[in-house]
RNA sequence: GGCCUCGUGGCGGAGUGGUUACGCAGAGGACUGCAAAUCCUUGCACCCCAGUUCGAUUCUGGGCGAGGCCUCCA
């Protein structure tokens, strides 16, 4: 098994060998907890679980680390903080809405059908830490402090910008950086700046502040993963400044050559071929879409697509996602209760995996399998992948659209399929017709089974 | 201006130097009282130009077009 990695550092696939096979490590991106995640912060978690899953497959679950943050220091979630609990101290006010929105991440993310992540730290516990890698940086001249900040320095480092190929005199130097006074470059990043009374902040040998944005990942990665690790992975976006300037931090601070070893970055999403945004009213998070699809459904639409390649959420898509999941999860079903399916994990769908995450060419291997009857590998694949479809609502509409839907109790809807039972028993072909056209004006669906049986399902 | 993606059939979306992607929708058939569901069969493609090649959708160069980053936005 040879499991091929697209690595931004490189620009190429390339064969992934870890540095220790009994401890491979993985870092992700998470997300700033200051409201609900949106269904774009769902695709790297949806798309660095699966790689998390192929991993323990290749080298064995207990020899896999994954450590996914979260954010809960940044501008925003102070400003939310006071939006939402004015009369709290800021300090509480901070922590009611990181607890509230982390907590909902949570949910959101399990319902998505992702494992838990080895480990999940939050940025405020680690504060000693990172201002110890500050003040080796300063230490070894690659920091400085300046107008009430510590910032580092990028012209300490020879080959910043390697990430994401830039060199800081091609930036639009003073057009799109703002040239501060205090810092000795344009491309210099805070590492510590220093909290006014209500700011929140946290002491330190240069005086009560809060960490700048990038030093979190450094420091908890260094805890978790040491001074080098495997595989490094969030959002296109983070490629610059964020993944950059951390690579800048870790490998300065350490001494290292590199920070890890395969840079990996998920494609962004669309909605309806437009910017997701809130100016233009099609900003979707993930708790409203569960509620609309289910979980299953998000993750299957999100695995449809490369995860290198731009998405575009559609209704049409997620709806061509409802037709295939609701007739998988029919077939697998049908053949009775599951016996052990994980034992009919078929090679195909981890060797299209082991292919930069080629998860929609494992899709079409379920496919494959489907086609041939094959259900048990059908489901023992999909299992693999995360969805448990037993135990899914697919093909049923969800909550409140169900009411919308169906104008009709499910007694009056009995008596209606009884009464044309009879019709259709006497031969009454027209009684019948015009009962399930009542049926139908209810939103409805009729189906005649093969042993004289009728069901029915709610029309979509 | 700099850096980076991408342009595949009605739609979604993989992949490949020569042979069927796959799914949805469409068409035909089986089954059915008629439907629905299911099963079988099937039409439809690789942005433009030049080059390399016996042969390019796939490689190289140019053009046109779309998008992202350079603003603590996954």
């Amino acid at each position: 098994m040879t499991l091929r990695l697209y690595n931004t550092l490189t620009r190429q696939k390339e064969e992934f060998r870890p540095l220790d096979p009994k401890n491979v490590r993985m870092y992700v991106c998470g997300p700033t907890v200051y409201d609900f995640a949106h269904i774009g912060n769902a695709r790297p978690v949806i798309v660095f679980d699966v790689l998390f899953r192929l991993l323990r497959h290749i080298y064995g679950p207990e020899h896999v680390t994954y450590v996914r943050n979260i954010t809960d220091v940044d501008d925003k979630i102070n400003a939310r903080a006071l939006r939402d609990f004015p009369n709290l101290p800021l300090n509480e006010a901070i922590r009611k809405v990181t607890e509230k929105t982390a907590n909902q991440f949570d949910a959101d993310v399990k319902a998505l059908g992702n494992l838990e992540p080895t480990h999940q730290p939050r940025a405020t516990d680690f504060i000693s830490q990172m201002i110890d890698m500050i003040s080796t940086l300063i230490t070894k001249r690659h920091a400085y402090v300046a107008g009430g900040e510590v910032l580092f320095d990028v012209t300490s480092m020879k080959d910043y910008g390697q990430l994401s190929n830039r060199k800081m005199e091609d930036q639009k130097a003073g057009a799109r950086v703002a040239v501060e006074a205090h810092k000795k470059n344009p491309g210099d990043f805070v590492l510590w700046k220093l909290s006014s009374a209500e700011e929140p902040g946290w002491e330190s040998p240069w005086g009560r502040g809060r960490p700048g944005w990038h030093i979190e990942c450094s420091a908890m990665s260094k805890q978790y993963l040491g001074e080098t690790f495997d595989i490094h992975g969030g959002g296109l976006d983070l490629i610059f400044p964020h993944h950059e300037n951390e690579i800048a931090q870790s490998r300065c601070a350490h001494g290292t050559s590199v920070m890890a070893n395969v840079w990996m970055h998920n494609g962004f999403l669309q909605v309806e071929g437009q910017k997701m945004s809130k100016s233009l009213g099609n900003f979707k998070t993930i708790d409203q879409e569960l509620q609309k699809w289910g979980g299953e459904l998000l993750r299957f639409n999100m695995l449809r697509t490369h995860y290198r390649q731009p998405i575009d959420w559609t209704k049409a898509s997620l709806e061509d996602s409802v037709k295939i999941m609701g007739e998988w999860k029919a077939k697998i079903e049908s053949v009775g209760p599951s016996t052990e399916p994980k034992l009919d994990l078929q090679y195909d769908v981890i060797n299209e995996l082991s292919d930069d995450l080629n998860t929609h060419a494992a899709i079409t291997a379920l496919h494959i399998h489907n086609k041939a009857q094959n259900y048990s590998a059908l489901e023992a694949s999909l299992l693999f992948l995360g969805f448990d479809l037993r135990n899914s609502k697919i093909g049923r509409v969800f909550n409140e659209n169900i009411e919308e839907l169906v104008s009709a109790s499910d007694e009056v809807v009995a008596q209606h399929v009884s009464a044309r039972l009879a019709a259709r028993a006497a031969k009454d072909w027209k009684e019948s017709d015009r009962i399930r056209d009542e049926l139908a004006a209810m939103g409805v669906v009729i189906k005649d089974n093969k042993d004289g049986t009728t069901s029915w399902e709610v029309k979509r």
